[in-house]
RNA sequence: GUGGGUGUAGCUCAGUUGGUUAGAGCACCUGGUUGUGGCCCAGGAGGUCGUGGGUUCAAAUCCCAUCACUCACCCCA
C-alpha cells in the first residue's frame, strides 16, 4: 500500500509556522478594519458554471486548472480557483446592493488550482482579498490600492515591492480597440500560435500577453489601447494617478499589463516583488464593471484585488520580518505527586488572569523540567515540591534574573500583578 | 501539460573505484549524588538509504520505472 501523505502541491502548516500565519492574519484584519471593510466567508465549492461565466472560458484557470467533479445529482461542482466570482455571486444572491449602495468586503481563505507546483505556487494556496461594489469613481480605485499599500507598509515591505498599473479601458473603448486589433492581426493570423488563435476568437486582448518572441515582433506595431480610451477613460485613469501621487504611493504605468482574467475593465494593477522568483506577483487586481451584470445581477461597478498569503510570507521571511513570539509566561513544575491538584488549581487561576501557563505531563525530573522551561524561553518558573506543599508555599524562580523567591500560595497574584502588569 | 535538478536520522548533510553491524553536526532523551535551566562532559534513542523492479557473489552507490520535492516554461496570488 502507498504511503499516506499529503497531496502534491498541498502543505501542512506546522506549529511555529502557523504562528506566523496568525500574525499576518491579525495584521490583515486590522488593515481591513481601518478601511471599514467587512469580512465575507463563502463556501469552498460552487457550481462550475459560476467560474465559467465569471472568470472566462478561455482563461488558463478555467480551461486547465480547475478541480471539478460531478455530484451525485449530476450537477457540476468546482473547488473555487479564485474568490471574486464567489463574492459577486453572494452579493447578487443576498441582494447586498439593497442593504447599502456601496459595499466593502474582504475575504481570506484557501483556493485550488491544478498547476505544477513551484516557488510561490501550490495547488492549495491562500488568498486575502477585498472587493468594493457600487462606485465607479477613481477614489474607489485608489481606496482599494491604498488598502494594499497600507498593509504592505504595516508589514514593512512597501519599499520592497513595485506597483504596476494600467487601464484597459471601458466597454466602448475595448469594443473599438478589439476591432482595430483584429484588423491588425488578421493578415498574420496563420503565423499565430495555437493558443493565440483561440484567443483571437474569444478574447483578442490576451494575445498581447504572449511571451512568444515571434508574436511579440508581429505585435510591436499593433495599435495601442491607450489610443482608444474614451475621454472618460482618460480622465478616470489620470485622476487615479493624481490621487496616488497625493498619497505618495509610487507606481509605474505598464501598458502591457492585461491580466489573465476576463472580467477586468479599466483599472488593472499588480504589486510585484523580486524576492519571489519567477512568480513575482504577490498582489493583483482591478476593476470589473460588467461582472455583476454578467453573473445575473444589476449594473453595479466593482473593483478588488487578491494577495497571495504564501507569497506574502515568502517575502516577510526573505526580509527577516520580526514575527511575534508566542512564549508562555509561566512554566509550572511539580515535583511531588501529591501537589498536582494544587498545581492544577493555581494554573487555572493564573489563566483566568490571562497568564499563559504550561507544565510537564510526564512526571519528569526537576532537571528535565527546568531544561524544558529554559527551552521554551519562559521568564518565570513556579515550583511546588514536598516543602512547598507542607507550608502552602510556592517557589518562584525568575530565569532571567536568576533569583528565586518563596511565596504563600495565596499571595501568588500579588507577585505577578506587580511583576508582569506593572 | 513540458523541461532541468534532488531524494540517506526530526533538520543540515558526509558516505571514497559497488565490498563487513550506514556516519557526523544540530535537535531530542537520560545521567554528571540528595529539589534547580542555559555552558561543558558522558551515555542513549532514532534510518526498510523515497518506493518497486533489474544487473551482480555483493547495491545507499550501476540501470529502468514510479512517487515526491524543487526550479524554470505556460499562467497566475
Amino acid at each position: 500500500m502507498d504511503k499516506i501523505q499529503s497531496i502534491k502541491g498541498t502543505h501542512d502548516i506546522l506549529p511555529y509556522e502557523s504562528e506566523k500565519w496568525k500574525d499576518l492574519e491579525d495584521i490583515i484584519y486590522k488593515t481591513c478594519d481601518l478601511f471599514g471593510f467587512k469580512e465575507i466567508r463563502t463556501p469552498i465549492f460552487e457550481k462550475t458554471n459560476l467560474f465559467l461565466r465569471g472568470i472566462g472560458e478561455v482563461t488558463d484557470i478555467v480551461s486547465k486548472e480547475m478541480y471539478s467533479w460531478q455530484d451525485r445529482d449530476g450537477s457540476n461542482l468546482t473547488l473555487r480557483p479564485e474568490l471574486t466570482a464567489s463574492v459577486v455571486r453572494s452579493y447578487i444572491q443576498h441582494n447586498l446592493k439593497n442593504q447599502s449602495s456601496s459595499q466593502r468586503l474582504f475575504y481570506m481563505g484557501p483556493l485550488f488550482r491544478r498547476e505544477r507546483p513551484q516557488k510561490g505556487r501550490q495547488r492549495q494556496f491562500h488568498q486575502f482579498g477585498v472587493e468594493a461594489f457600487g462606485s465607479e469613481n477613481p477614489e474607489q480605485d485608489v481606496e482599494i490600492i491604498s488598502i494594499a499599500w497600507h498593509l504592505l507598509s504595516l508589514l514593512g515591505i512597501s519599499n520592497k515591492v513595485q506597483l504596476k498599473i494600467n487601464s484597459i479601458g471601458s466597454n466602448e473603448c475595448r469594443k473599438n480597440y478589439r476591432k482595430a486589433l483584429l484588423d491588425f492581426i488578421k493578415p498574420n493570423f496563420n503565423l499565430l500560435s495555437e493558443v493565440s488563435k483561440v484567443r483571437f476568437e474569444k478574447n483578442p486582448l490576451r494575445i498581447l500577453d504572449t511571451k512568444n518572441p515571434k508574436e511579440i515582433t508581429i505585435l510591436s506595431d499593433a495599435p495601442k489601447i491607450s489610443d482608444y480610451y474614451t475621454n472618460e477613460d482618460k480622465t478616470h485613469f489620470q485622476t487615479i494617478l493624481k490621487f496616488l501621487g497625493c498619497l505618495n504611493i509610487p507606481y509605474n504605468i505598464d501598458l502591457g499589463l492585461v491580466r489573465g482574467l476576463d472580467y477586468y475593465t479599466r483599472t488593472v494593477f499588480e504589486f510585484t516583488s523580486n524576492s519571489l522568483g519567477a512568480q513575482d506577483a504577490l498582489l493583483g487586481g482591478g476593476r470589473y464593471d460588467n461582472l455583476v451584470q454578467d453573473l445575473g445581477g444589476k449594473v453595479v461597478p466593482g473593483i478588488g484585488f487578491a494577495a497571495g498569503i504564501e507569497r506574502l510570507l515568502l517575502i516577510l521571511e526573505a526580509e527577516k520580518y520580526n514575527f511575534k513570539k508566542h512564549t508562555p509566561d509561566i512554566y509550572f513544575i511539580c515535583i511531588e505527586q501529591n501537589a498536582i491538584q494544587v498545581m492544577l488549581s493555581l494554573s487555572k487561576k493564573l489563566r483566568e488572569k490571562n497568564y499563559i501557563v504550561v507544565f510537564d505531563l510526564l512526571r519528569r525530573s526537576l532537571k528535565a523540567q527546568m531544561r524544558e522551561a529554559n527551552r521554551f524561553k519562559v521568564r518565570y518558573v513556579l515550583i511546588i515540591g514536598q516543602e512547598e506543599l507542607a507550608h502552602k508555599k510556592v517557589t518562584i524562580k525568575d530565569l532571567q534574573k536568576k533569583v528565586q523567591y518563596s511565596y504563600n500560595q495565596s499571595d501568588l497574584f500579588d507577585f505577578f500583578n506587580f511583576k508582569i502588569n506593572s
